[in-house]
DNA sequence: GAAATCTATTTGGTTAACCAATTATTGAAA
DNA sequence: TTTCAATAATTGGTTAACCAAATAGATTTC
């Protein structure tokens, strides 16, 4: 059993290698939907690695829906053939850190989505929360304070109105990042912040009326800055 | 300490417990950004919940980018304020299962984008991927196979073209459940698979000439059926 | 008094032992 | 031979002890 301290890269690589071998595993074995994987003790001994590297592994390919434990019971390949499995796998191996652009990208189609749902489906409660995100920050703002967290707040606000629940996960998983790497990369201007508390009324405007193209255009024009630092550089 | 045995669902909800015990705590200390909270064995004694239940509630906030643990050191508030802090745990906590018309909602919306982006982006190596996938496809349904998983990969092939590693991810996260759930509900018409090789062809030869516009419409073609399942019904 | 060195404590992470549920095996009964 | 109860072995999950790094505190040195 390898027994180093590892750093989070080699943690990451040590990682990779175990879920390389689960699908080499699998195809070795021919393993078909429902079938039993070796138990984490078993695995942890082939692989030459602690049992908990083994089910971090496995707990990864469940979260990508893969694999299913089942308490006392052992591990098992999911509803999905080898060809697929293995597809998958090779993709999830490659997958990147996601990139500042490719983050805004996905943002900009979302929002743009979820503004035009929301605009439907909103219920009167949402329209309340999203017009007291909206009046948070268009205070912070006029009072010359940083607002950032309130522009978070009415997008997100406007995310659980569209109704769609897989869009406001995503929304939740990359909103964090985007603040993040917007303090790092200065995209945003303070000047624009005033510029911006009108853009909020005006998306809130058309979902209240409930006019969905409406909606999709004054968040378009909203994120013109970012579009552009998107697709013209 | 509580030592009960728990099932998956009593699970989850202690973990939201916790969660909530954590933005409490968080707004009655008034932590800021960066600062530490409280170490998991005291977090563990004053919650009266065992120390892995708070390490699995502090990963999941740090999943979503809220919390920061640093080995030998703490626990470390993320560069979000306050303000922000408890929208999204709120957001997080009422956070539903995704159904399966969100999920397909979503589905749509990623790849009539990625398509696009495909379009514009694609490498020859990516043109050969496609191309690849598209034949394995073609083959497996006119030999009377079943070729789910061959179309799973034709699209994941797509979103790597895309060149976006969010979109990327995404695409990976919903399609297994996408695809569990297809069975599940027989949305699938075995009929319908002669006509998707021509559709799937028809897709690529957009990607493959960088018509991106075309490409969206191809691909909006070959959702048709599963676009009507969620705005019509 | 300040700086530096050593020591003790605290930290998140890891691991080996443990748990209860499940599964496999045994063997007695019919 | 078949059935079924009893038992042993195996399973993923949990926990308490342990680890090394980081930090805080004490002590020494100048």
């Amino acid at each position: 059993m390898r027994v180093e301290v590892l750093n989070s890269n080699e943690k990451v690589e040590l990682q990779k290698e175990v879920i390389t071998k689960v699908r080499d595993l699998i195809n070795q074995k021919n393993l078909e939907p429902g079938d039993k994987l070796p138990s984490e003790r078993m695995l942890s001994e082939k692989f030459e690695v602690t049992r908990s590297t083994i089910r971090e592994a496995i707990q990864k390919l469940e979260f990508y829906g893969l694999l299913k434990s089942i308490p006392q019971s052992g591990t098992f390949v999911a509803n999905i053939g080898v060809v697929a499995m293995n597809g998958m796998i090779n993709d999830i191996l490659r997958l990147e850190e996601p990139d500042f652009k490719s983050l805004v990208e996905t943002r900009i189609l979302l929002e743009l989505k979820t503004a035009r749902l929301a605009a439907i489906r909103r219920t009167e409660e949402d329209l309340n929360e999203i017009e007291k995100a909206l009046d948070s920050y268009a205070t912070k703002v006029t009072n010359g304070e940083d607002a950032v967290q309130e522009d978070l707040l009415f997008h997100l606000a406007i995310a659980k109105a569209s109704g769609n629940s897989t869009m406001n996960t995503f929304m939740l998983i990359i909103t964090p990042e985007i603040i993040t790497n917007f303090a790092k990369y200065h995209v945003c201007d303070e000047a624009m912040a005033h510029h911006a508390i009108e853009e909020h009324r005006q998306i809130f405007e058309a979902i209240k009326v409930q006019d969905a193209q409406l909606a999709k255009q004054k968040m378009k024009e909203h994120f013109k800055v970012l579009y552009q630092y998107c697709y013209n550089i």
